[in-house]
RNA sequence: AGGCGGAUAGCUCAGUUGGGAGAGCGCUGCUUUUACAAGGCAGAGGUCACAGGUUCGAUCCCUGUUCCGCCUACCA
């Protein structure tokens, strides 16, 4: 329990710390089935173990802790269940690196020690997100952290594979797959990114078998695998090429002729020469059209992309550049090809040419189509259902616009390759028995992984096979690969309740309520938890999916180390505070748009938290004898006014939550603390505060508690920190604001008059400053005032307020009839009815004065001069509502008011100003 | 190539049944007054990208154009 003396500025840090760890310590973010309440449940996505808190998981995460503090403070049953997941590549990656630093590798200390240098490097470094996701403040279960290689996680990865095989939805095949030659793995398409390179066109001449001086021409981006050609394609409908289908080409740089193939699919007629070399073993394309024509598929390369002797021989190339060629990597064997077809004549041009190559996403290396043996998802039957649910709205996707983008995705989805070649992760429960397979699962790799050749009869179970159903042998080979790590992320909403054990938290906490998440994984995950909560939990696994913006720098870059734009968000809030940090990302997701983030912009709410913390000095001050919260009996303006503003912001920054507008919302606490509370109401009651004897003083003392204190609960889940500091500082009931209801409006709180009346008291304070300015009068100087109004209910309005008007005007305030305003040495102002008249004493220049009215004149007149016009079109006042006619006609009246005054009031001035 | 999104004040962005153009930051002037100079007060600043259309009326709805961004993709 802090003391009420604050300090002049707030200092997050040690508050920050201290808090983090009373919640964590207390239990408060424990979540139980057992609890009272409608469910609310949030999974995390998984931070990967290699990472560190960058400021997309801070906004992903602010976003959701919002949520979850919110739903919380609602009385709902919540929990966030947090954890990371194991990223196969990744973090296999960074332990060879540091093996390679001991000068030790992988393959030199074997599989088994390597998985346990990984668990170890797990245990020290995998933690650091989540310590930094306490930084930030998020209240997830921590009790309940999950990894997706924990134990259960695990089995419930077995499960869902062996279900999916024996449904004949899981598969091996051999298929051209994105092969990373450096990870030395298969890749998913969607771990491949796409990227523009300038590169270039080589048009080759393939000689025909039957006249070899005779030529077609084949234009080709990678000509270095026209070696593994196997067809050329022309158009059915080609007329240059129509007496030269089912002819012969002989492959230049090898012994071979080809056939030349009629394939409309395939082949443009506009784009090169429109003939088309068919290489099935390098290119996808080439690949469904070698099925189409029963083509030879030879595949040139090894696992490192470089070309294979044994590639070289099958493709029959010439013995005179065999040996050249051999074990060349993919640019090299480039240079060499050209080279040779170009001395042989044979290459006929080489143009500059743009074209899309795939990057692997972890390591940037680019990526070949590689033939090989592989896992495989067959995803048509599982992604059918995940598009109805999306489709009828069962998963509502926010902000709307990216459900096409699903959709689309989803219609036209492919098979998903889920084997890796790599050691860390779920490694594919199958065996093969040795015995059955003693023909063909003869070889090993160099370190000593067994290859499995395609023709290999798997044994797929959850547990090794103690003897072969076929044949009876107890000797078996596990297969090496292990799965994609988005395989086991795809079953994160119910694995980490405990699946497949029907545990208590996957009754009540399944479906989940909200997920959280940026674009960039709306395939990757998304889209995979959907089809897999549909197939195994007979349920959606969420029923909200927010997505939210990418964060960029302030020129809109993707921040990446190697620009160093990166904004750490740990450094910011060391700098400005986490509060500020938190409130900074969720007043900038607006959405379908990317945030670009600037320091200046958490300066800004850095500012914001210190005065809620000046605000709240301030009411110390005066609360020094409130032990315990009352019910407040004040029935003054201020207070009257306040609640009201108070109710209509609880209740925007509910609808807002409702709606993901973390945006709105957080502008309605901005603009109703520091506009309406600092700005008037603090200001408005200082003088009954400042007054010990004042009647009303007990009243707005409660007041003002009352208000601070519900404030402080709806800010609550944006700025957790600073509110519970504080809040902890007035009188309340309970432990922690964490658990405090969240404010709800109340009918008896909106209160129209008041608002109305402040309107206008406004507006009068704004002409009285006004006039302070034009005439250069000092703020302290004594001024009088004649207020005035056209409508004499408003006069009598401004009649109540006389205590406030002198106070906030800083002068004395006569209150007259319009007909009663003094006409000489006096500056008159008017806006909405409203006349303000200054008296104007000493030598002041009254010329900015008349600037202003002159201008303001020439404003009014334009827009009565626009309305005029509306309203004097036949058209306009025969169609358009009345309503709209009337507010018209009430605007035109209005102006024409405030010009009589304001011309009277220049001609005053320019008087004077002659005189 | 296709799909989606964006273009509003110097900057970053709000702006829904179409009817007087807003905020924050920055800027200018005044101001150290007892919650806060990380503050207060006042103020300047905009053909709502461009061209058409629908409408009595368009920042908003429709069509086209330009520019920018993102995603998807098999132009060899």
């Amino acid at each position: 329990m802090s003391t009420p003396q604050l300090e002049k500025t707030y200092d997050p840090k040690a508050v920050e710390a201290r808090w983090s760890q009373v919640w964590d310590q207390q239990g408060y973010f424990h979540a139980s089935p057992t609890h009272p309440g409608q469910p609310y449940c949030i999974v995390i996505p998984p931070p990967n173990i290699t990472g560190s808190l960058h400021v997309g998981h801070a906004l992903n995460h602010s976003i959701q802790d919002i949520l979850i503090r919110w739903r919380r403070m609602q009385g709902r049953n919540v929990l966030w269940l947090p954890g990371t997941d194991h990223a196969g590549i990744a973090t296999q990656n960074v332990v060879e690196k540091q093996l390679m630093a001991e000068g030790a590798s992988r393959e030199s200390i074997g599989r088994e020690r390597f998985i346990e240098r990984v668990w170890q490097w797990k245990t020290t470094y995998g933690n650091t997100i989540v310590s930094q996701q306490k930084q930030l403040g998020e209240s997830c279960d921590w009790d309940r952290l999950r990894f997706t290689m924990d134990e259960g996680l695990s089995k419930a990865v077995l499960e869902v594979f062996v279900r999916l095989h024996e449904d004949g939805l899981i598969y091996r095949g051999e298929r051209l797959i994105n092969w990373c030659p450096r990870c030395l793995t298969a890749l998913s398409d969607i771990e491949v990114e796409h990227e523009d390179v300038k590169g270039k066109l080589y048009t080759i001449r393939y000689p025909l078998a039957k006249d070899p001086t005779q030529y077609l021409l084949v234009a080709t981006t990678r000509p270095e695998t026209m070696l593994g050609d196997t067809a050329v394609a022309v158009h059915p409908e080609d007329e240059r090429y129509r007496h030269l289908i089912d002819e012969e080409v002989r492959l230049p740089l090898t012994t071979r002729t080809i056939p030349i193939v009629k394939d409309a699919i395939l082949v443009d007629r506009e784009f090169g020469t429109g003939a088309v070399k068919i290489t099935p073993a390098h290119d996808f394309n080439d690949e469904k059209a070698g099925e189409r024509h029963h083509l030879r598929r030879i595949s040139l390369f090894n696992e490192h992309a470089q070309l294979s002797p044994l590639g070289l021989q099958e493709a029959q190339v010439d013995d005179a550049i065999r040996g050249e060629l051999a074990l060349t990597s993919v640019q090299d064997a480039r240079g060499i090809v050209v080279k040779e077809l170009d001395s042989r004549g044979l290459l006929a041009a080489t143009d500059p040419h743009k074209m899309p190559i795939g990057k692997c996403y972890r390591c940037k290396t680019v990526v070949e189509p590689f033939l090989s043996p592989q896992w495989f998802v067959k995803i048509q039957p599982l992604a059918e259902p995940a598009i109805e649910v999306v489709e009828t709205g069962q998963v509502r996707i926010i902000p709307e616009g990216w459900k096409n983008n699903y959709l689309g995705w989803m219609r036209d989805i492919k098979d998903w390759c889920i084997s890796r070649q790599i050691w860390w992760g779920h490694q594919i429960p199958a065996w093969y028995c040795k015995g059955c397979n003693a023909d063909i699962l003869l070889s090993t790799k160099p370190d000593g992984t067994w290859v499995i050749p395609l023709e290999a009869k798997p044994i797929v179970a959850k547990t090794p096979p103690t003897h072969c159903p076929n044949c009876g042998g107890q000797e078996f080979i596990h297969d090496p690969d292990v799965l994609d790590t988005w395989f086991s992320s795809a079953l994160w909403p119910f694995s980490t309740l405990g699946w497949p054990e029907q545990t208590p938290e996957l009754k009540k906490y399944y479906p989940t309520s909200t997920l959280v998440t940026g674009l960039d994984i709306l395939f990757f995950w998304v889209a995979r938890m959907i089809m897999m909560g549909l197939k195994f939990m007979g349920d959606v696994p969420f029923r909200d999916v927010y997505i939210h913006a990418l964060v960029r720098d302030v020129e809109g870059q993707k921040m990446s180390k190697s620009k160093g734009n990166v904004i750490d968000p740990l450094h910011v809030m060391e700098q400005f505070g986490t509060d500020a940090l938190r409130f900074t990302l969720a007043s900038m997701a607006s959405p379908g748009r990317d945030i670009k983030l600037a320091e200046e912009r958490i300066e800004g709410y850095r500012n914001f938290a210190n005065k809620i913390w000046n605000a709240a000095r301030f009411a110390h001050i005066y609360l020094a004898g409130i032990k315990e919260s009352m019910p407040p009996t004040d029935r003054s303006f201020p207070g009257l006014w306040i609640r009201s503003r108070l109710n209509d912001t609880i209740q925007v920054v509910t609808m807002e939550l409702e709606a993901y507008r973390f945006d709105r919302a957080t502008n309605a606490l901005y603009h109703f603390f520091w506009h309406e509370y600092c700005d008037w109401y603090l200001e408005l009651i200082k003088p009954v505060l400042q007054d010990t004897m004042h009647p009303q003083g007990s009243a707005t003392r409660r007041m003002l508690q009352e208000t601070l204190e519900v404030f402080l609960r709806l800010l609550h889940p944006f700025m957790p920190f600073i509110s519970e500091e504080i809040w902890q500082t007035l009188p309340h009931t309970g432990e922690t604001i964490v658990t405090q209801p969240y404010p709800v409006t109340q009918t008896d709180w909106h209160d129209p008059s008041s608002e109305e009346t402040f309107h206008l008291f406004e507006q009068c304070i704004g002409l009285m400053r006004t006039a302070r300015v034009l005439l250069n009068y000092p703020p302290g100087k004594e001024v009088r005032f004649f207020v005035t109004h056209e409508d004499p209910a408003a006069i009598v309005r401004l009649g109540t307020l006389e205590q406030e008007l002198v106070h906030l005007g800083r002068g004395q305030i006569s209150l007259t009839h319009v007909s009663q305003r003094p006409m000489s040495n006096v500056l008159g102002l008017i806006r909405d009815g409203v006349t303000v008249g200054v008296s104007v004493e000493g030598d002041v220049d009254l010329n900015k004065a008349l600037d202003r009215l002159v201008k303001q004149i020439a404003e009014t007149d334009r827009e009565s001069q626009r309305l005029d016009g509306k309203l004097k079109s036949a058209d306009f006042v025969s169609k358009a509502p009345p309503e709209v006619i009337t507010d018209h006609q009430d605007r035109l009246r209005a102006l024409s008011r405030d010009r009589a005054m304001l011309t009277s009031s220049e001609q005053q001035l320019r008087a004077m100003l002659g005189a």
